[in-house]
DNA sequence: TTGAAAGCGCTAACAC
DNA sequence: GTGTTAGCGCTTTCAA
């Protein structure tokens, strides 16, 4: 079923059906109920690719993500996905993994299904390098690039961000002047907020003359998902002979596997040890005493990211970068 | 840049450019490389939709999840959009929650997109009614229809499920043998594979001639994510005078809730209390004793899903409907 | 208000 | 081995 089957059954020429289909220029009431009789009557829905290929658009974003079974990037997948089809654009979704060819190979497949825009879900995709974020960069010049959790500052490139390094901080100087002296920073990613977290922590840690070094940072290279070889690693430096009674931890998971070194050692929490978790998710609960974490108010920045983009999109000037503020949520692994 | 802009620089014809950009029909080395050249020079990429026009196809296969964001989905759709970019397809997602009206609109937008085929993820797409159901089979009369831990028999869909019935009944029936008696199932959805797990749960204890009844089964309805709010869903239970030392729960959300529950109550896990939960997540890890869970094989079930469907796409005949076994995976929340 | 016709960029059947 | 050409289904001037 095709605009000249149906401009045929009513009688009119195809420039009419198409009209009345997009509502475009006038047409007469008569003819505008005749074509549409016929329409519904055949369930007929016009073909995409023949409207995508003389409007050079699909009304489709692209969504890239290193992990869509991480909670977080779930949770933004999930935000961003909802409000762009409120806003009548579909998505269509990549996950790379972590490898930078494979981002860049996401990047280029997207633009070449010749997608309005491309939404970068996560830290990991800004790299220290500048040469590395070249492919980011050149893609910005064919399609509008929304950055969540990151900044870049080039054409065409809009950021949305939490302000991760004041969270940390504050965070961190709470922590200290309720009495914990020897906090390890326990994190998992360098990637653009990982470094802001981790900035955070140690602007906290200096202003009050403690020492950020000797060991207290701890990076975990494994997988996202294992709290057991979290734990380990804590575990691990106990055997090492280092002291802690704090854990600041880039996201809730490591959290989460600080819980149960904490419960392994015996110490009750939080007299005796504190944590703190990052990203205020479900898992906020699943521990006992609950978790105190920071909120970065995902779904705001999501929104706001949607916002900008459907913003630019409409040729609207935008704001290039968007920082927003997180929010400590007070739990039971902490005192105050 | 088109394929005219190529052919011409490259002293070709477009069909030239076309056969060496889809490697169809044999071009001698030498004109191949003198197209590959221009090709590459102006970094040239044939337009998606003018090859979409054509061939009616754009390699894309529609996605469609109630929520993204839920652990076991988030999970599911990771495995298959890797799965599909092996194959050289790409994903449209689609979020629609759990509203009938809003999954039928979405199965019928990702038709109008043209998509070459849809995955349905997860049990709730699956109704009890017939009637309800009518907008999958419409949808596979255009494209083929694959179903992710559901099933109905139906032309052109095909059902890849694990096995839940039997999963279930045998947990049942060894947390019934450890000595555990008032043993409460605990679910939050009477989806398809909801329904099976349930049915497992009955069969197990009738078996056995234990009641399961007399508010041993208890459905919460609230979010899928409120672990607190479940834990006082049992708490409740307990201050109606209900009496349990088991829970048999439908998710491992669910069962994390008992755990807190049991802890509330100063029993002691799992002499006085057993727990089972259902997916192997990673909250299996969270809590302390380690859940003991049922492992759906989700990543098999994905792969098969996905080869079933290139099988269909390549006009082979595949089998309507694949059973995998479940397996116990046994922690520290039950006796053995 | 309506219709005719020229693209949009590509694939594939057909001719050479 | 290579070129010509007819679609694919739609939008959008331009005329009437």
């Amino acid at each position: 079923m095709t605009i000249y089957d149906i401009s045929e059954k009513a009688g009119v020429s195809i420039a009419t059906v198409s009209r009345v289909l997009n509502g475009s220029s006038s047409v007469s009431e008569k003819t505008k109920k005749k074509v549409l009789d016929v329409i519904n009557r055949y369930e007929y829905t016009p073909n995409a690719f023949a409207r995508g290929l003389g409007l050079n658009t699909m009304k489709t974003i692209g969504i890239i993500c290193a992990d869509s079974s991480d909670l977080y990037l779930a949770k933004a997948i999930y935000y961003i996905e909802q409000k762009l089809r409120a806003n009548d654009y579909d998505s269509i979704l990549c996950c790379t993994g972590y490898d930078l060819d494979a981002k860049a190979a996401a990047v280029n497949l997207l633009i070449t299904k010749k997608v309005d825009g491309i939404i970068l879900v996560g830290s990991n995709f800004i790299y220290e390098e500048d040469a590395d974020n070249q492919y980011v960069v050149d893609a910005a010049a064919q399609v509008p690039l929304m950055l969540l959790n990151a900044a870049l500052d080039a054409p065409n490139i809009y950021s949305i961000i939490s302000d991760d390094f004041t969270s940390m901080y504050e965070a961190t100087l709470q922590m200290i002047s309720a009495g914990v002296r020897d906090i390890v920073y326990f994190y998992n990613s360098v990637s653009y907020s990982g470094k802001k977290k981790l900035a955070g922590y140690r602007a906290a840690m200096e202003e009050q003359k403690l020492s950020a070094e000797s060991g207290l940072l701890q990076f975990y290279q494994g997988s996202h998902e294992d709290i057991p070889a979290m734990t380990r690693h804590l575990m691990k430096l106990h055997d090492q002979g280092l002291n802690f009674h704090g854990v600041i931890a880039s996201d809730d998971t490591l959290a989460l596997a600080a819980v149960k070194y904490a419960k392994l050692m015996g110490y009750s929490i939080p007299q005796d040890f504190s944590i703190l978790g990052y990203n205020n998710s479900m898992l906020v609960n699943c521990c006992d005493p609950e978790l105190t974490s920071i909120d970065n108010k995902l779904e705001t920045l999501c929104q706001h990211l949607i916002t900008t983009l459907m913003g630019v999109l409409d040729g609207n000037e935008m704001p290039k970068k968007t920082v927003f503020s997180g929010e400590i949520i007070h739990r039971g692994t902490t005192r105050n």
